[in-house]
RNA sequence: GUCGCGAUAGCUCAGCUGGAUAGAGCAACGGUCUUCUAAACCGUAGGUCGAGAGUUCGAAUCUCUCUCGCGACACCA
């Protein structure tokens, strides 16, 4: 990026300040073919102004520019091509890397700011699917990408802990469940109570009048309803703990939507006394005209609340608590006009962080087509799927690499973290039709070729042994080293940008286009051949690494050292 | 119906604030392991960038219209 500046003022100096380095510094572009430069100028811009054909500029421009501080400059029909001095540019990058280790691309845009991130929220009695994975691991990879980029996120769990369904499961549980079987395999149970009713409460509906009598019972807390609702909810966070310990990810809260029960009551009283309150049909609605927004409920004609209700409480307590910089919400696209009225009503509620909510969007996961749901059984299991990719990873390992130590280990980290680079890769905002073996995929743009290309310059270093390589000559100008040069100085720039739109798969392609000009790199040079360069390349096989891995762990991604 | 999102190779997707012959991966076909891990590398083939108009020296990219798909549109979350 600096390169760019350098350009600019070399051009600007060259058209004797007719256009300013800001004017320039926008209009640099990188070819797209290496071949064209490193950095390039198109002069259409100026052609009116100069009275000029472009190409003539370019040839001019070249014909003036002072080059000293490039490899050579030169004009390529319109455009002016820059190509720069290698082996300065290879000392710089690697220099900064081998420093930084894994603090390279480390920046302190966010100042310490504490960032909410509202994810993964499975539902207590229902099990974990591919859909909750979304949330889950775009959230992780956000938190993780939020503080290389200097802020300080809170990750929580928000939990869907309460609501009309724990009703209906207390009363098919009293009617079919037993303790034994809850206690041996609770989510598979509890689902299976859950979906009978539903099945059932069509033939009978007095069983909805309940269900609605238990969930009263539980609100008005009640002693046996409560009880079970604890134990439904401990069992099933229980459960839910060894997923999330599979994934590598953990939570700084688990506050769900029970823990602002009691904090309702509050909300309604501040927009009561703010007087944002007023009755349609019925019900209490929030006016969001102003905002050409439909009105927001936020009590049932009969006195009940509703989601909203606790969001507000939720948003209201994460302000005061953490006085939060953002406050972010990975939650599925299908809710993004939800969003948007939750945050206009927080801003007439004058919540200072309400400017700064942020929806983070994701698409649909369907099968065939369809959305998934627990009612009907169309679900896939993440466990089941997470399981399934460790057993092939097992396999593989078994195959190409059958003395690898830790074995057990490495089968998890590549297989979960197929899955979950699977997720990550592409712009979260795609909708994801479910397909088993595009997920077990393990070659190609995949987290394993990721990490296998890092677990090869993993090899290449323990083979080359202890080198200091803090001190050695790090002057690669070979054309092989090169793109792999550029895109290791390209790392700060895409961690900035992932921050900026909320994007792992900025992360995600970034490693792809690493590893695989690594790859690249390895196939068609000899690394450890004994010449005056053989530092430098490891120097370079190095800092592939460090940064192959940090992208990975920005994903939430492990990274063997050996596969 | 209104609003939002999307449409690029057989499939899944990139394509940065408009720029030089539209790129990957998978699938297909053909090469490369006595030498740093072949989960890799190299090559061949494959596209009227949904359609049309406009802005521009230049449009997959910006604007408008249309078509198709998905989603959201008050008492679910």
């Amino acid at each position: 990026m600096e390169n760019k500046e350098l350009v600019s003022n070399a051009l600007s100096k060259a058209l004797d300040n007719e256009l300013s380095v800001e004017d320039i510094l926008p209009k640099i572009e990188r070819p797209k073919d290496s071949k064209m430069g490193d950095l390039a100028f198109p002069t259409f811009i100026l052609a009116k102004k100069f009275r000029k054909a472009p190409q003539q500029i370019a040839a001019d421009v070249v014909e003036k520019i002072d080059q000293s501080s490039f490899d050579h400059v030169e004009a390529a029909g319109p455009y002016v091509n820059f190509f720069l001095d290698k082996s300065n540019f290879s000392e710089d990058v690697l220099s900064a890397v081998l420093d930084q280790k894994e603090n390279y691309g480390q920046n302190e845009d966010g100042k310490g700011g504490n960032v909410t991130i509202d994810m993964s929220s499975p539902n207590i009695a229902k099990p974990i699917s591919m859909g909750h994975l979304r949330s889950t691991v775009i959230g992780n990879s956000v938190a993780e990408i939020l503080r290389k980029n200097g802020y300080n996120p809170i990750k929580d769990n928000h939990l869907g802990d309460w609501g009309t369904q724990f009703g209906k499961l207390i009363t098919a549980y009293l009617m079919w469940g037993n303790e034994e079987d809850v206690k041996k395999d609770p989510i598979n149970n509890l689902v299976k109570y859950y979906v009978k009713f539903h099945k059932i409460d069509k033939e009978q509906p007095e069983l909805d009048d309940v269900a609605r009598d238990w969930f009263r019972k539980l609100e008005n807390g009640d002693e046996q309803a409560t009880k079970l609702w604890k134990w439904f909810r401990e069992v099933s966070l229980e459960a839910f703990g060894e997923i999330y310990d599979k994934l590598g990810i953990t939570f700084d809260t688990y506050n769900g939507e029970a823990f602002y029960n009691d904090k309702l009551q509050d909300v309604v009283d501040s927009l009561q006394e703010k007087g944002l309150l007023s009755k349609s049909q019925g019900a209490t609605i929030v006016d969001l005209q102003k905002y050409d927004l439909n009105p927001a409920l936020i009590l049932k004609s009969d006195g009940a609340s509703l989601y909203i209700t606790r969001d507000i409480a939720t948003a209201i307590y994460r302000d005061q608590t953490y006085h939060p910089a953002m406050n972010l919400y990975v939650v599925g696209s299908e809710q993004t006009y939800y969003f948007k009225q939750l945050k206009a009503v927080l801003m007439e509620m004058g919540v200072p962080s309400a400017k700064n909510l942020h929806h983070i969007p994701f698409g649909l996961i369907t099968v065939n087509g369809k959305k998934l749901s627990t009612r009907s059984g169309r679900i896939i299991l993440l466990d089941e799927v997470l399981n399934e990719s460790i057993a092939i990873a097992k396999k593989q390992i078994a195959e190409k690499n059958p003395d690898l130590p830790n074995r057990e280990e490495v089968a998890k980290e590549v297989g979960v973290g197929a899955i979950v680079f699977g997720d990550l890769k592409n712009e979260k905002i795609n909708n994801i039709d479910f397909n088993l073996e595009d997920q077990l995929r393990f070659e190609g743009e995949t987290g394993p070729y990721v990490q296998y290309a890092r677990a090869r310059a993993e090899s290449i270093l323990r083979k080359a042994g202890d080198i200091d390589l803090s001190k050695v000559d790090k002057k690669l100008n070979d054309a092989e080293s090169w793109n792999v040069i550029k895109l290791l100085n390209d790392f700060p720039a895409r961690v900035k940008m992932a921050c900026d739109e909320f994007e792992p798969s900025v992360i995600a392609k970034y490693s792809l286009r690493l590893a695989k000009s690594f790859n690249k790199y390895y196939a068609h040079t000899k690394i450890l051949d004994d010449d005056e360069q053989r530092d430098a390349r490891l120097a370079l096989v190095k800092s592939v690494s460090i940064v192959l891995k940090e992208s990975l762990r920005l994903l939430g991604v492990k990274a063997p050292d050996e596969m």
